[in-house]
DNA sequence: CCAAATTTTTAAATTCTCCCAAATATCGTT
DNA sequence: AACGATATTTGGGAGAATTTAAAAATTTGG
């Protein structure tokens, strides 16, 4: 009944409505990189689903029945992502692509096996919280690090996990959830932010420090 | 370039081939439950793209590369079945059915990481062999229960995955590839075997007898 | 508050995989 | 060697998911 097509849908307006509600069918055609028409096609269907509420014009928001879909392939999604890291060593910046494929065709009874090895973790390898299987999620406080203040000390919450080659190169610099790091200078003009981390210091473009959520050193949250 | 439908059916090809070459369409429609002329469709297809030799009206062949296709799918998905029986414990009466949709969609490295996990099996947990990276599957000198004189011992090679249902039963009475069981009696007219498996006795219906392959005794290849 | 620019929807077309019904080829008998 | 039964292909069509191009609605700016 809910194809693979759509699955990717919701989880794409999931990723969308955490910043915007409604999601402007607009939105959507950039995001997932469809024509417009396609969106605004298959938005209708998900309607008549009574997955998603929509008015012409006016975006898509989800029914409460969509909202716990979306976040069951979410579900899926993180914990395979951590499951491959931990049980089968994939390096975090792949484990994305594979969850992607992986997350429409696992069963839950799969899905509680993974989740029971790994002992129902609360965080996925990029620090995004996992949903319960009954559909919450926990959002940890947490902000981009281009909007901190230079002189502080902050502990990384999570990090973007679509783009490989920024994790590759984050993890070559040892940024990973939970690491905690020093932001020592933030070059004006949207400039390159200096990093303390450990005993390094790295300068990281704008646009990578934008994909990565820190929070104030005293008040993290610990996970593993 | 090639789909989901189109690896579906060359691994259904792969298994009529081993008992039929060329292997008619219609043995085709009737293992995958599709129509005729879908069949006829689809193997023009697989032509063009030079997997298949395709004869009207005499059934298709492999060729080469086709056959290291439908080998490296036939990996994939006694790989996945293997490592979900031992990794993640599901019932080796489930894991076909994961496998078949998890087999389409894991990258190469997945696939290399899991074999390195299982230490390079041989066979999956329904005694079916492994084909190698390289496209090389051995097949274990065997036969079918039912063809089997009364009176002998013999050692389980391997039993059919698809039937669920089957599996669990076979299960229960302890009957798995490597098992030991002596063969009692066969009741005549394609009545039901008896079966001594350790201490029990059981019977054997003669549609289930048919799904389990043997090996005499003596001659027996040893498999973890 | 109207016209231009933008956004969104509608409509028609495409590709893929499947089906059904009808036409055609093959095969076993006699 | 021709007939009837069976197997196979052809042709046409349907549904899903997408596209492009054109039409319609909304927003914006003077």
């Amino acid at each position: 009944m809910i194809s693979q097509a759509m699955e990717d849908y919701l989880k794409a307006i999931y990723k969308l409505q955490q910043t915007m509600k409604p999601v402007p069918t607009s939105a959507l055609a950039e995001h997932m990189n469809f024509s417009p028409a396609s969106i605004t096609n298959m938005c209708k269907k998900l309607a008549e689903l009574n997955l998603l509420h929509y008015e012409p014009y006016q975006g898509v928001v989800f029914t409460e029945a969509g909202l716990q879909v979306a976040l069951e392939i979410i579900r899926h999604h993180r914990l395979i992502e951590l499951y491959l890291a931990k049980a089968l060593n994939v390096p975090w910046d792949q484990v994305h692509a594979e969850a992607e494929k992986m997350e429409h065709v696992i069963s839950e009874d799969l899905e509680d096996r993974m989740a029971e090895a790994l002992g129902d973790p609360q965080f996925d390898p990029h620090g995004a919280p996992i949903p319960s299987r009954s559909g919450k999620i926990f959002r940890v406080e947490s902000e981009t690090l281009t909007d901190m203040d230079a002189g502080n000390t902050f502990v990384v919450v999570e990090v973007n996990d679509e783009d490989s080659e920024l994790l590759r190169y984050l993890g070559t610099i040892g940024l990973y959830p939970g690491t905690e790091l020093l932001l020592v200078e933030c070059a004006p003009f949207d400039g390159p932010l200096t990093l303390q981390i450990g005993e390094e210091q790295h300068n990281l473009g704008y646009q990578a420090a934008k994909s990565v959520l820190v929070a104030p050193k005293d008040t993290s949250q610990e996970q593993l």
